[in-house]
RNA sequence: CGGGGCGUAGUAUACCGGUAGUACGAGUGCUUUGGGAGCAUUUAGACCGGGUUCAAUUCCCGGCGCCCCGACCA
């Protein structure tokens, strides 16, 4: 994509008003702006982020058969009611329309994929399924905080599991463990981010998060450092020791919980009067788990874990572009070489399908630096009179903190 | 929801009870060209409502908005 097309431009300085570091680099960078408290647009920079990060989660949900299906955020007051949480969940939106009718913004979507799953569901053999979707969440958060970490409107892939018993549900519970991890180590925060035992409510012992440990975070965990489980700090006075290796000494951090997987069991299949019939002729509640990710609370906290002073440096499997490209025009007369140098190489890695943010603007080289600094694509390449007439082209990684010159063979090799 | 802070050009800020200043941005011209360039020139601003006052952007009250701390957060 050519730069210049791009109708968002980064900026030097921050708003006042964002503190936190990752709004404050995302909207310095061009990738999000706030709307209102806790309500942000995404830009295309950070769009492109989110679809990645998006993409990765999808992958992971289709490799254990999940199946994608889009739930309205528009929900029927009497759904809520049937579950008793029209009138205690306080984060609740509830909009009424020209005839009187009072409806529910979706907080989250139990209340839709159970009577959902009613509709399919009569035999054991109709079981276990899961599905998913990405969908807007709403809610009424008494403070929107953080950035893009605590929103009142919020991209999230909520996940629902549908098993005949407990052993079944357990077993897809256990690997739902295993891919969350997995997803959490391909958009780049894999070692920050810990298991986590937490509060499982009312229904089973503990429900599992996944804690990204940043000073941003406002929750507090208790790491093992032996294998990395955690437990939270909301648990802990019942959880005093690694609950899986039994380890005693913990290590407290601060961290955002990025994803959370819990065991429903029961609880929302009752009031819907989700069953099935067994083998035997006899009618059991069918058991559920639910597993959630906010997108975009993850990007959010790759930039609390990666971005510094001068902006990100985006880990490449969620990076908006592969490559950064940028002309260095000089002077007018050497300033069309190098624009025709720069276009050729653009035009030689699109072809090969690698995205690339060409930057061709009629900029200063400091201020084309700074610009790409802050939108932080790890692999820059520059073009310059300097190296146009030595045949060059400057390559760096900028995770990995290289840099060098190389010819156009060596550096099509390279991608 | 309790506590605190802040609302001034697009952005960041300054001053002031009496004509609102600077920087960046944006526009134009010339110069410059590998880390946010220089000169000239233009553009553009007091959240809303009420009160005090001869006079309010400034002081007071109310509203709205935003941020922070805490509480809350299947």
């Amino acid at each position: 994509m050519l730069q210049s097309k791009l109708f968002t431009r980064p900026r030097k300085e921050a708003p006042r008003d964002e503190v936190s570091k990752n709004a404050a680099l995302l909207v310095r960078a061009g990738f999000i702006d706030k709307l209102h408290a806790g309500v942000y647009t995404y830009l295309p920079l950070g769009l492109m982020v989110l679809k990645k990060v998006e993409n990765i989660i999808r992958e992971e949900m289709n490799s254990v058969g999940g199946q994608e299906i889009y739930m309205p955020s528009l929900q029927p007051k009497e759904n809520w009611v049937k579950t008793g949480r029209w009138d205690t969940l306080d984060v609740l939106y509830k909009v009424t329309d020209q005839s009187g009718r009072e409806m529910a913004l979706g907080p989250t979507h139990e209340e839709i994929v159970a009577p959902l799953a009613k509709l399919f569901v009569t035999s054991y053999k109709d079981l276990p399924f899961s599905c998913y979707q990405f969908q807007n969440k709403f809610r009424m958060e008494l403070r929107a905080k953080s950035g893009i970490l605590r929103t009142r409107e919020f991209i999230m892939k909520d996940m629902y599991s549908f098993h005949r018993d407990e052993k079944d549900l357990k077993e897809f519970y256990e690997k739902m463990k295993v891919v969350y991890a997995r997803v959490f180590e391909r958009i780049g925060i894999g070692s920050q981010t810990h298991l986590t035992y937490a509060s499982g409510g009312s229904f089973s012992q503990f429900s599992h998060e996944f804690q990204t440990v940043t000073v941003a975070g406002e929750d507090i965990v208790y790491i093992c450092g032996k294998c990395g489980t955690a437990v939270n700090d909301e648990i802990i006075g019942i959880q005093t020791t690694c609950p899986n290796c039994g380890e005693s000494k913990l290590k407290s951090e601060k961290s955002i919980e990025v994803g959370n997987i819990f065991e429903l069991k029961t609880k929302f299949s009752e009031p819907f009067d989700l069953i099935y019939t067994d083998e035997n002729g006899e009618k059991h509640p069918v058991h559920m788990g639910c597993y959630g990710i906010g997108p975009a609370r993850a990007m959010g906290a790759v930039v609390e874990v990666y971005g510094n002073e001068n902006g990100m440096i985006w880990p490449e499997s969620i990076s908006p572009f592969r490559i950064h490209l940028i002309s260095i025009l000089g002077s007018a007369d050497s300033g069309a070489e190098v624009r025709a140098v720069a276009e050729d190489i653009y035009r030689e890695l699109e072809k090969k399908g690698i995205s690339v943010l060409y930057d061709d603007r009629d900029l200063r080289a400091g201020e084309k630096f700074a610009d790409a600094d802050l939108i932080g694509i790890p692999h820059r390449i520059i073009v310059s009179e300097k190296l146009v007439k030595a045949s060059q082209y400057e390559y760096k990684d900028r995770s990995a903190d290289l840099e060098k010159n190389v010819s156009k063979s060596e550096l099509l090799a390279l991608f």
